[in-house]
DNA sequence: TAACCGTGGAG
DNA sequence: TCTCCAAGGTT
């Protein structure tokens, strides 16, 4: 068998196979090229298990393109809560407005134009015009180079991006005339339940005849992929500040960078680890840094600790207690803050402190900073959370979740 | 190019 | 417990 025909049978086959059946996926259930959009968003770096209860929930509350552009966005943000990567929601939205005001509300059956949108890669365009518009598009994603990788017998490393590059080239020689949003699907549906990372289950596959892998017995070690980097070790002090009032004091992150917009509570990184684990050193790091922000609070109990791993970062968050919060400058419970009005944030302190009443009861004028808000249970619950502190506060406001 | 960007399931 | 890594994109 030529080259060629070794292309052709594969393809015929894994459409084959795909089409005798597939999973049955809630956006396989519609053909608005919307809803394929928004899976595919979704999908990034995210299972298929996963996805489906946000998606289900998203496309109920934001139905069309123009919900999703006119929502607010701490609107969307809470729909994403808890699925990770969140400028995924936010450029999501902001082409969400670029289709509404440039096309119409429709997303427009044009590659450079789906190329254009916010969010949207060399994979995800390819599977939005495939899936949503039948265009002969390659949608290239991990699933789709680790089968090529195995069926050709590939051994380029495929966390190279010039790696991704060849494979478009040749998938896009495989689609089959008219059969693109099918046969891309197949790719990807064969990879995740066939051809799988670990052990593939070969005797069970619809092209493990021709597979260049399998017949070399390389299918294990295929394809090649270099390592990641481990996630660096961030240690850090938190505050659970609470109110009389049981409010806790809780701030928004930047608009930009990890975790943007969420909502968490006032924390800062330790200077070492041995510092983050001191009794003494620990909160006083905390409750300076905190002052320095023009935040005065006065951690005093050890509360617990969290650990939370990011694709590049691991933190080791450790969560200290301040009941009445907040301290006045000149009375009692300035000296429960060491060296706040003396050392270095000296200044600061005093001009936090200046904002709070005796009784610590929270505001007298109002001068919380910028993104610090004393937050309730209906507020914890309207609110977008990163993990790590959804759970720390579902446990404080009593297994709200 | 390489770093940055979350989370959870599977083995 | 630990490692891998999933329907990637942006800077």
């Amino acid at each position: 068998m030529n080259e060629l025909e070794a292309k052709t049978t594969f393809s015929r086959e894994l459409l084959a196979w795909y089409r005798r059946g597939n999973r049955d996926l809630p956006w396989r259930r519609s053909r608005d090229p919307y809803f394929i959009w928004v899976s595919e968003i979704m999908l990034q770096q995210t299972r298929v298990d996963t996805v489906i209860p946000y998606f289900n929930r998203f496309v109920e509350r934001f139905p069309t393109v123009k919900d999703l552009a006119e929502a607010p966005e701490e609107d969307v943000l809470k729909h994403w809560e808890g699925l990770g990567y969140y400028s995924r929601a936010r450029n999501l939205q902001a082409a969400a407005k670029e289709v509404t005001e440039r096309y119409g509300g429709r997303i427009p059956d044009d590659v450079e134009a789906v190329r254009g949108l916010k969010g949207v890669g060399p994979y995800t365009s390819g599977a939005i015009l495939s899936i949503a518009f039948n265009r002969p598009e390659p949608a290239v994603d991990g699933n789709v180079m680790r089968v090529l990788s195995r069926y050709f017998c590939i051994d380029e490393d495929i966390a190279k991006p010039a790696t991704r590059v060849g494979m478009e080239g040749l998938a896009r020689e495989l689609i089959p005339e008219g059969a693109a949003g099918d046969f891309n699907q197949a790719l990807m549906e064969l990879g995740a339940l066939v051809c799988t990372p670990r052990s593939p289950h070969c005797l069970t596959c619809p092209v493990m005849e021709h597979c260049a892998g399998r017949i070399a017995g390389r299918e294990e070690e295929l394809p090649v992929k270099s390592k990641a980097k481990p996630p660096k070790p961030q240690h850090r002090l938190a505050v659970l500040a609470k109110r009389a009032d049981g409010r806790v004091l809780a701030r928004q992150r930047p608009a930009q960078g990890l975790l943007a917009r969420l909502w968490e509570l006032p924390h800062v990184e330790a200077p070492g680890v041995d510092t983050w684990d001191s009794a003494e050193a620990g909160p006083r790091w905390l409750a300076e840094t905190l002052a320095l922000e023009g935040v005065g609070v006065a951690p005093t109990r050890h509360l617990g600790d969290a650990e939370h791993v990011f694709s590049h970062l691991h933190w080791y968050v450790r969560v200290w207690g301040a009941e009445g919060a907040l301290f006045e400058a000149d009375g009692p419970e300035a000296s429960a803050l060491p060296m706040a009005a003396s050392a270095a944030g000296g200044d600061a302190a005093r001009e936090t402190a200046a904002g709070y009443d005796a009784a610590g009861e929270g505001l007298s004028g109002g001068s919380l900073p910028e993104g610090y808000r004393w937050i309730d249970r209906a507020d914890f619950e309207a609110l977008a959370w990163p993990n790590v502190f959804r759970k720390i506060l579902a446990e404080h406001f009593g297994g709200a979740e």
